[in-house]
DNA sequence: GTCTATAGATGGATAGAC
DNA sequence: GTCTATCCATCTATAGAC
């Protein structure tokens, strides 16, 4: 049932996610659902629970990602295929008119800039980088189409990012060789 | 009637912009209101084509900005008190669940894209700072509560972005001193 | 032009059968 | 646990007075 409200917020917005229409998509009556969602807004706190969930896993996997933390950082800002990125997707449909999901994503954010600015050793380019992937990935969340994934910063805008990137980190000073300077830092 | 639409749209979401609510706003009554705009898809066209006025006059501004474009744009990718901006993240409200709105949105995105290229002379750096903007943009939209205006990316973050910008536009080549390399080109 | 009144559809939520 | 049936509020839109 998360899932479907999940994949209704994310395609189709907030107005169409409606007990009815989630309650068709999983698969049940509105009734089944009130079972286990007693309100609207229990359903909307199942969904942030999981987001607080699925968050936590995603910072492990940020520091072990053999590309390096950024590198990873990046690239996942417009997947489409985790559930970590499609929750994010929907939570950030409902911070239009929840105080909760808008306080969510803040704190998604939070944790977020700590594990970069780890990374890197600099924070103004862990802020920097962060807005890069708020860039790519609220326009990849709210310029997709229904029927069109390339609408929105695709793997074009990413490599552009990247390469960007890695021109400042190589430029650094404690790197060396240019192509992976503080950007691969702590991915070994 | 369209600057309450905005209003709305702006601070309650596209759930809370209803005719009744709008009406409210701008003083008059339902009826009032839908003889003016017939429909809700009518009260919708009318905000996105004062949108395209706006931003033909926004990328007239950025050419002529004192601190060059490219900086103009960022500073004022998180202003709130213009209307271009008000009407911007209105739009983007509204693009969740419109197509029309969606499609202007990423018009904007392509006139800005081409603006800035022309400024900066490297499609790479360009598309970044395009991500930047939007990091900044979606994030004030999106994250800007009602009575908090702290929320989100705020002046900390743009500079951070603009210092890091500048070590990349000092870093090119044609540039010299450092302090301003194509992050000012054109500006004079 | 702006209003009130109301129609018709849809939203969230409850009651109670099975 | 899941269903159908139903209540009540609210939404878009129409009709018609002023």
């Amino acid at each position: 049932m998360l899932d479907a409200y999940t994949d209704l917020l994310e395609r189709r917005g907030e107005r169409a996610a409606t007990l009815d229409a989630v309650a068709r998509a999983a698969g049940v009556s509105k009734g089944g659902l009130l079972y286990h969602f007693a309100t609207k807004h229990a359903l909307e706190a199942g969904l942030l629970a999981r987001l607080d969930t699925l968050v936590t896993a995603d910072l492990a996997a940020m520091r072990t990602a053999p590309e390096g933390p950024v590198e990873h950082f990046l690239r996942s800002s417009a997947s489409d295929d985790t559930p970590f990125d499609r929750t994010l997707r929907a939570v950030a449909r409902l911070s239009q008119s929840s105080d909760a999901a808008r306080q969510a994503l803040a704190d998604v954010n939070t944790r977020w800039l700590a594990q970069i600015r780890d990374a890197v050793g600099d924070d103004d380019l862990a802020r920097t980088i962060l807005l890069i992937s708020d860039g790519i990935y609220y326009g990849s969340a709210l310029l997709r189409e229904q029927g069109d994934p390339t609408a929105g910063p695709g793997a074009r805008e990413i490599d552009a990012a990247v390469r960007v990137i890695r021109r400042l980190a190589g430029n650094e000073g404690d790197g060396a060789d240019g192509s992976r300077g503080s950007l691969a830092a702590r991915a070994d």
